[in-house]
DNA sequence: AATAGGACCATACGATTCGGATCATACGTG
DNA sequence: CACGTATGATCCGAATCGTATGGTCCTATT
């Protein structure tokens, strides 16, 4: 049984939640986790179905209707989840931003582009201003532990830094120079 | 032929720097494009025959020796790479962080793990820093044009922004509640 | 000048992940 | 009931990953 990242978000949401269906999993996780790790849903079906194989999780079927299956923790899920959490990472976020991409590249592009990039993700990262926004107000109603709204906290902070960055972006775009052949340091 | 982000990548680093074989596209990625879009270098070995196949690269093969590859742009490759940069995408940055995860969970491990962890992703942030320092001051010697700078610039602030969440976390830690069953809002 | 060790460079390929296409079930509405 | 929409689950070809591996070049040492 080899472990990956997901397998920790089930173990963990399971833990956090009680009982659960992969759909349910998927719900939670989309305006949670999914900030700040992100992975495509399906995986939310296939890996509860290892880990109850590996006896981490318990699998009850629903006998008619979807066959929904409800799974549980273990206690060597319990474990294996308590286990991780002693182990800390040392890496840095990675993260892929493809306005930032094109930020690098943007001495191939008109200035006017440059700042309609600019604008579109001011645009972009104000409007998720406004997800976590309305995230921490529905989480404020549930009692969500001071720990679990941290996560969203950094986010929002991050969010403020990229609106600030791309504002300053469009209000005074940076010159270009007419990319040559190896001003760019290749050390 | 069908585009990814790291073809343009590789069009887009041809550009500034001319002629290049993949290894010095490598260099070039490790110091810079890698911060905001991780990928495996040997993507920088494939995707240029993939790019000189489809004609937007030229291809030189060294005879003796390492039999190094030599990939330039082709008018076609050049007219590609202007016209990526017009369209502008309109996502936010995907991150993953397992630190922050680990946090997400935070409810299930004793304070003093939470403060363990907090503390090293400080380090670990603070030496991020140290490395973009010196890729900054290195910038300052080549003359690398202001746009190339910017995206350097937003990474610089959103570790700042890491360090100062990470040393509140590891000052004050938040209050865990003991994880009960539904409590996180499932809507 | 021979050799050894380490850095530099390149590639291949099995394993993993991706993500969308698809299908099935439930529910609300008129 | 019939239809449209939201919910829920799964599959699978394609894309990506990341490391293992092997070759080449340099330089220090004797």
């Amino acid at each position: 049984m080899k472990f990956n990242p997901v397998s920790y978000v089930v173990l963990g949401l399971i833990g956090l939640r009680g009982p659960s269906t992969p759909y349910q999993l998927k719900r939670s996780a989309g305006r949670s986790i999914n900030y700040f790790w992100s992975f495509p849903h399906s995986q939310l079906y296939s890996e509860p179905k290892r880990l109850a194989a590996a006896g981490l999780l318990s699998e009850e079927v629903e006998e008619e209707g979807r066959r929904r299956k409800l799974y549980d923790l273990t206690e060597k899920g319990r474990t294996a989840l308590k286990q991780w959490l002693r182990t800390h990472p040392s890496e840095a976020f990675e993260m892929r931003d493809m306005a930032v991409l094109q930020l690098f590249f943007s001495d191939f592009m008109e200035c006017q582009d440059l700042e309609e990039l600019a604008r579109k993700q001011v645009d972009v990262y104000c409007d998720r201003l406004e997800v976590y926004k309305e995230i921490l107000e529905i989480r404020k109603g549930s009692q969500a532990s001071d720990r679990r709204m941290a996560p969203l906290n950094l986010g929002f902070r991050l969010v403020e830094t990229c609106i600030e960055f791309w504002e300053e972006i469009a209000r005074n775009p940076p010159a270009s120079e007419p990319a040559g052949s190896d001003k760019y340091g290749n050390s």
